[in-house]
DNA sequence: CGGGCTTATCGTTAATCGACGATAATATTT
DNA sequence: AAATATTATCGTCGATTAACGATAAGCCCG
């Protein structure tokens, strides 16, 4: 069985975050505002900022919609650095990339 | 002739800002998103945020897009109540619909 | 080592987006 | 009233998205 001690480390950064060429900051900000421009993906970031600890493929229990379809929309998030999943045995923690959130609110937040 | 003066009022509120549902606080965001989702939509905005005086279609002539492309993405960011535009004669002039932009900072900073 | 989970990827399909040119609509000026 | 100028809309076309089911890949446990 599996503990729910280790179901999910402190979720460390482990992916460099997407750098701003500056001269296209607009593509960057249009990049990341893409990522979140979708309901499913903007619950995806709601539930994993819930939960502070990352949670898995518990996500799919919590959508109306099918695994892969989650699967597609997590990788879309991970992808601009929005997201980080971390591999725990079978199944994978997803958590919030705080410097990639943070990153998205000071491009808004800045226009 | 067309005096300079009246060339853009103070471009004053006009169309009720979108109210937020709340029951989809989701969809709202990643309706707002998705209207800065695109780079060409961001520079919109950041063109109509430097000038600070409502411009017209001078905007298509500081993009590299046809005039109905501009055109398109200006409904868009009207539709999204991020932007507003206001009959100036023959022209329109947009500019910064302050209350949409707040609402989407805010829903992305509650983030 | 071979089931049983969990998750990512592939292939498909319908729908939407993004871009353009052409056209319509509206207002101003002659 | 006609000509001109500005902007929105329409129709089209290629590319991308979003969703799904099915399948592959990886890991744990017995």
């Amino acid at each position: 069985m599996v503990d729910q001690q280790d179901i999910c480390g402190p979720c460390e950064p482990d992916s460099t975050p997407p750098v701003a060429s500056h001269a296209n900051m607009d593509d960057s900000l249009a990049e990341l505002a893409w990522a979140i421009a979708h309901p499913a993906r903007v619950k995806l970031v709601r539930l994993l900022l819930e939960r502070s600890n990352c949670v898995c493929g518990e996500l799919v229990g919590l959508m109306p919609l099918a695994q892969s379809t989650v699967s597609q929309h997590l990788k879309i998030l991970k992808d601009a650095g929005i997201v980080q999943g971390e591999i725990d045995g079978p199944r994978v923690c997803y958590c919030i990339n705080t410097a990639g959130l943070a990153r998205l609110k000071a491009l808004v937040a800045e226009l």
